[in-house]
DNA sequence: TTGTATGCGTTATCAA
DNA sequence: TTGATAACGCATACAA
């Protein structure tokens, strides 16, 4: 007997009908009559056949029901952050329609000899908080007539982008800050780069600042607080954000007394950190957030944050790509954040 | 002129060579000389071509490159625990050396028209945390020749399982909390079927609990108390602990004076309840998790729990797949877990 | 080291 | 409603 698999010719063949007519059967796009079409599944299940080949199909039809998803570190940091899931799971909800899934890539391959943009058979790519570095890559899959959509980045001249008010909004929280009287301010930041290490950010660093979401929000910091000092975390995490407060708060140096971190998670990390040098929030030090995410066990406190749509944001990024695919042409979406007080802000003490 | 995109005929034909030398000088394969591999290069950049097509690659291979992994629920609430983001991330990281990548899919289709274990291009599929009902789809997959991966969970006879010694390790718990001399004892589970509501289980629910890893863990306990009563909880989430606490601490009757919680942040939720109800823990309530995942801002509190190698589960998975893949045939492996005495148990209180 | 020939399994198009 | 035909774009076995 012959171990090969089934195909769909076999079952015509069986069948006694075309193979055309025995591809249809399966994928339903014309009308078949209901003798042929018992025939033809009466001939599969003879066989063993199971439906068609995915990747034959894809090869014929040009599309492979893939969406790459491309984010700058690994898994569990990216998951790691809620607003990220929550993006992630409206992005997968959006193009489940048009019967696609997402594929995870990660930027600057973590593991040597993982999948990546050009070698993966996807049919449109989703960018989400990527550095700029990555736009090369683009113009490998855009010359493939594979269409992008960027979040949170700029990709390009006609790649249409899922935007934030980032920099207005992380203007706000600092003007807030300013409001209350404070001039001894940090900026926390995430990566600037991909992989790059924690701590005070140069001049340099600044303007090599290759992931947009953290040069637009410090730009915005740096609206209003043009000359105070940056640190960057290590990744979004209140673990990260506790890492930099320590090192805000543990030194002799004169401590801040107002905090503004790019992430909500940063901020409680921060948070904890304050606490745990014995600094009194909002007393003693203010700290803003950013993303507006529930953190639980946060109680009593409310993080003074700026409160981002991130579930219509990944909508917005599939049905975008939807629309991409169905050769319209869609234009780029901007969100605005929105400024909420809570109660980790406060003048400064007058004896600070 | 023609739109159409250029294919590696048309890169071979200006280069002046054969097809198959063109797609050698791509893949590496086979030696090429200098003087060819620049002439088709330049062909392939003179006529703007970009690599091979994945798809039609794919066909021909008979391989896409792509690992689907199956879920229960929705993305955010599966990466919202951070054993789940850990695994993953292993998993990642062991099926990238092969150029496979990871596709996500969901059981119980959340969204219609979603892309199914039948109609990716997968190259094998890994179930992770599932319910025995997908157990059907695995016949059509495995129909088709393409390898399974189940983790926590049994696939049926030769589908290599990545399991850990649940009920054994549940157990565990439940002596210890027996032995500090516990009687009026809850355990708090995760949803043991897809979407089931929270709630008191009744023995019917646990008869059905479709969920292997709950129904294991579940067994544990009752090894140990094989009265008690179990209550399921919406996910595995601090918040759905906390829910679940409330119910418990909440209510007029007798409060128990020891939970063992099914996951770390099952554990937590139920804390922060006790927390918010005025109990102790653990002078008036005994705590036990599962996992061993480090929950931030839990301090002073340090659960006792399971802690479970989640990392090496992921990477065992994904190395059974690239044995299958590679032809050969991988045993199942078992991890086990290892109690960790922490401060959130101690002896019941005489009084109570 | 290069070329020739073939088929991977399907589906779109058109004509019958 | 069905069937014949022709790609889809590539990679491999084998011969030269």
């Amino acid at each position: 007997m012959n171990a090969r698999r089934p195909t769909i010719s076999d079952v015509a063949r069986t069948a006694g009908v075309a193979p055309s007519t025995a591809s249809v059967v399966f994928s339903g796009k014309t009308p078949v009559s209901e003798a042929t079409r018992a025939k033809v599944l009466a001939a599969a299940n003879e066989l063993g056949y199971l439906g068609p080949d995915p990747r034959a199909a894809s090869l014929r039809r040009g599309r492979s029901g893939i969406v790459g998803v491309v984010s700058g570190g690994r898994l569990g940091s990216v998951f790691g952050d809620p607003v990220m899931r929550i993006t992630m799971d409206a992005l997968a909800d959006a193009v489940a329609p048009i019967g696609a899934g997402l594929l995870l890539l990660r930027e600057g391959s973590v593991v040597a000899g993982g999948p990546t943009l050009m070698t993966a058979p996807i049919d449109a790519a989703v960018l989400i908080g990527c550095s700029g570095l990555l736009r090369e890559h683009l113009a490998g899959v855009r010359g493939r007539g594979i269409p992008v959509v960027v979040i949170e980045g700029d990709g390009g001249a006609d790649v249409p982008r899922i935007a934030l008010d980032n920099r207005e909004a992380q203007r706000l929280a600092a003007e807030h800050v300013r409001d209350l009287g404070h001039t001894r301010v940090v900026a926390v930041t995430m990566p600037f780069r991909w992989g790059s290490d924690p701590g005070w950010l140069s001049p340099d660093d600044e303007r090599a600042t290759s992931v947009d979401v953290v040069a637009d929000r410090l730009a915005g910091f740096r609206d209003v607080f043009p000359d105070a000092a940056a640190y960057a975390a290590v990744d979004s995490s209140i673990d990260a954000g506790a890492a930099v407060g320590r090192a805000l708060f543990g030194g002799d140096g004169p401590r801040p007394t107002a905090v503004v971190a790019q992430s909500d998670l940063l901020a409680v990390g921060v948070l904890r950190a304050a606490e745990e040098a014995g600094l009194r929030v909002p007393e003693d030090v203010s700290i803003t957030g950013f993303d507006g995410i529930v953190v639980d066990g946060l109680a009593p406190y409310e993080l003074t944050t700026l409160v981002q749509p991130a579930w219509e944001k990944g909508r917005a990024a599939g049905e975008t790509v939807v629309a991409l695919l169905e050769g319209d042409t869609p234009d780029s979406q901007w969100f605005t954040s929105t400024f909420r007080r809570g109660n980790t802000t406060a003048s400064v003490a007058s004896d600070s």
